[in-house]
DNA sequence: CTTATTTGACCATC
DNA sequence: GATGGTCAAATAAG
């Protein structure tokens, strides 16, 4: 079809604009004095590796603009990269003590790292994908959000139970645009990215359709259908099983597993302790795509760890005020 | 039958 | 007490 070779284009533009408007934000950061100095720090790493990112997609779309992409028709732009501001307040419960929350695992909730990002859906294009972020997700509660308009879904990683991964997004309407949903990140997938393999058939399409198609939605609908940014997680096995790769991979994915390590690969940057389960802290894959591909990431070691000191990393400690 | 979604209740935090 | 997040029983869908 012809459209998949437009939307390839579409998605090598969408990513190099991406990057340019990236670079353009961290210049502003970078610029700035700086009020706020964690969180503008946790930003400006968290733009570079979607700079990073970014780029490490277009590359390799055009290096294979055949295999690579599930090209999706979906044109949704990614408006704006990080805010944390809004639900930092809800978050973190003791945010002077926030160091400590790590430690107490058990107790509080931990603070996991969380991110959010806002997807704008074309009106016109997407009116039918999936909102597929390569992850498999599971709506496990709906909340109407005070000033909110619309209703807040949350949405856990399908495998949570089957191996304990804690990932889970939040998806928000804009108030009055409708087309800008804001979806937020939380946690680390610590499951191996299971259907992340969208086929033009639509495998995985199902739970994310959830959100889109409801037949009721008791206050409002849902949403259409985003493409969103994911955010993916290789984080060392909880379970500690060595071979809970291969559990995961005979069950479910095939090529995935692949992919991912080969993404694993690409990172000689960053300095991933996989070999290092500590406790749930995981590194984070930010694939910036518009196509889907999770297969381009960068992560984040948030570390908690001691041994941890990445040197580019976010020394903030991975949470935020 | 299995699995995902819905929805109100419950819990934690502010 | 208010708000947001999660749980879990019930329900719907495939």
């Amino acid at each position: 079809m012809e459209k998949m070779g437009e939307w390839k284009q579409m998605s090598l533009i969408n990513e190099l604009t991406q990057g340019r408007e990236l670079a353009r934000q961290l210049q502003d950061y970078l610029n700035a004095p700086s009020s706020s100095s964690s969180s503008s720090h946790e930003t400006r790493e968290l733009i570079v590796l979607r700079i990073q990112a970014s780029y490490e997609k277009a590359l390799s779309m055009l290096n294979c603009n055949t295999s690579l992409l599930t090209d999706q028709p979906q044109s949704s732009e990614l408006v704006i990269g990080l805010s944390e501001s809004p639900l930092s307040h809800s978050v973190s419960p003791r945010s002077e003590d926030s160091d400590h929350d790590f430690m107490d695992q058990d107790k509080k909730r931990k603070t996991l790292p969380r991110w959010a990002q806002k997807v704008r859906v074309a009106p016109g294009a997407a009116l039918e994908g999936p909102l597929d972020d390569g992850f498999s997700w599971r709506k496990y509660g709906q909340k109407d959000i005070l000033g909110a308009k619309y209703p807040r879904g949350y949405y856990m990683c399908t495998h949570r139970n089957v191996q304990g991964c804690l990932a889970r997004k939040q998806v928000q309407r804009s108030d009055e645009d409708p087309t800008i949903f804001e979806i937020t990140y939380r946690g680390t997938h610590t499951c191996n990215l299971a259907s992340q393999v969208k086929l033009p058939l639509g495998i995985s399409e199902n739970q994310e359709r959830g959100t889109s198609n409801q037949q009721r939605l008791s206050s409002s609908m849902a949403a259409p259908n985003i493409k969103v940014e994911d955010n993916l997680v290789f984080s060392p096995p909880v379970m500690g099983n060595s071979n809970f790769a291969e559990n995961v991979s005979s069950s479910f994915i095939s090529p995935a597993a692949t992919s991912v390590m080969s993404a694993d690969r690409l990172l000689d940057n960053v300095d991933i302790p996989n070999s290092e389960p500590q406790q749930l802290t995981g590194v984070y894959l930010a694939a910036a795509s518009s196509t889907d591909s999770l297969t381009v990431g960068l992560d984040f070691p948030f570390g908690s760890d001691d041994q941890f000191h990445p040197n580019f990393t976010f020394d903030n400690n991975g949470y935020f005020s």
